[in-house]
DNA sequence: GAAATAAGTCATCAATTGATTACTTCGCAA
DNA sequence: TTGCGAAGTAATCAATTGATGACTTATTTC
């Protein structure tokens, strides 16, 4: 099936490690390219796929490779997943910090989560966050990623509130109560986010599914707006 | 293994059929009875585990019988799922038509997605609809199912049009284009209750987690009025 | 050019799991 | 009571899949 080292006969797979790249094919045995193509393979059959359905086997055909060096490389299937998930870019904006402003935020939320942001179908990051793993530590993983993402929303609520000081003491209930209502808007956005990615990508419900950034950004800016704009 | 019939020991699992519920264990061989704790079983194993994690054994043992009883009453695991999909309530009132008003639909979306709204911890039937089965049948119906809920949402935000007549014959392309940015609308509100859904359970982000359906009424209700109210 | 080491392969094991068949027991009707 | 059919069980098969250790080949280094 599709070995290509030493023994091998005729491919009939895709072989990421050789192909054309930047900078060409210049070792064959190359453990960091092996490695990352490995990463590469997991993490698309991770969001195509979900955890239970991506076979190492699988995987490891997808890169041209034996089954036998993803244990080398990444121990388990857990350590894979996990390294899939450290590897994946952050919500939003793959680099860079979010920006604190609400129209850019509607801007950047339009367009992640468009028809043409990503290639391939449905390989949208934030699906891997969800898929499960059963591993309690990936679990508290995910998580935090999400939590992150929520209190960079929360930010765009209020530029004022810098990220060291995310909580001001609270001076009463009554003001702790607004505190825990407005990161509760924050995430209810972030649920918005994950629901459409889901949406499209699980059940490809039409129109969203083929939806532009162009057709999203108007509803998208009037949710974001009456979510996180200062009230009262 | 949780026996219960003839060659059965002492018993190590709940056993759903003989469990006090209303009628009390009247016949100890009740195929209906059987049939239906065995859907029960098989529905809360698919809500919160997914589709590969559920095992035939499992549910068997869940409702203390044999295995291959499975294969009679439902054929095949596939079977099992698509029997579960199919005594799946409708997403938001589990009886009843819904209600084309959007102060209604932000109210129940709101009493639907809270804490309290279902016994156990994520057992919401839309999550059903998504976790993966293999079968593009089962993935029809689940498509259907939540097209089906979009319409219902897109109603409440016209309530002058009638269910049978849900596509106006378009004067121009723009008219068609407006009908097309309704549907958009409604859908982003489905995914949102889908994103809170999979937020809640999957990841248990707080506050969103514990959020009773006082603390959603407010915000979903500004998320409804500015996603499906009539403009200009 | 020959060790030494890293990269990769092969064959196989053990556990899980869906499916299936032959057998056993219970309940009801005549 | 008896006997027949439905309800249920036990045992097992075959396929998949993650894991693993011994073996082989390429690359580097002296």
């Amino acid at each position: 099936m599709a070995t290509r080292g030493n023994g091998g006969s005729a491919d009939d797979t895709a072989d990421a490690r050789t192909a054309g790249g930047p900078e060409g094919d210049r070792r064959r045995r190359d453990a960091a390219a092996t490695r990352q193509a490995l990463l590469q393979a997991a993490r698309g059959r991770f969001i195509r796929l979900g955890y239970d359905r991506t076979t190492l086997r699988d995987v490891a055909a997808d890169v041209g490779v034996n089954l036998a060096l993803i244990k080398r490389y990444f121990d388990s299937k857990e350590g894979l997943f996990k390294a899939a998930l450290a590897a994946t870019p952050r919500f939003p904006g793959s680099e860079g910090e979010f920006p604190p402003d609400r129209a850019a935020l509607a801007e950047a939320l339009s367009h992640q989560l468009s028809a043409g942001a990503w290639p391939d179908f449905s390989e949208h990051p934030v699906l891997l966050l969800l898929r499960v793993s059963g591993d309690e530590r990936v679990d508290s993983l995910r998580r935090q990623a999400l939590q992150d993402f929520s209190r960079q929303v929360l930010e765009a609520s209020d530029p004022s509130r810098t990220r060291d000081d995310p909580t001001p003491a609270p001076d009463d209930t009554s003001r702790a109560q607004a505190e825990r209502d407005r990161l509760l808007r924050a995430e209810l956005l972030v649920a918005l986010g994950v629901g459409v990615a889901v949406v499209r990508s699980a059940v490809g419900l039409q129109p969203l599914r083929d939806a532009t950034s162009d057709d999203l950004i108007g509803p998208l800016r009037e949710v974001v707006d009456v979510l996180l704009a200062p009230r009262h």
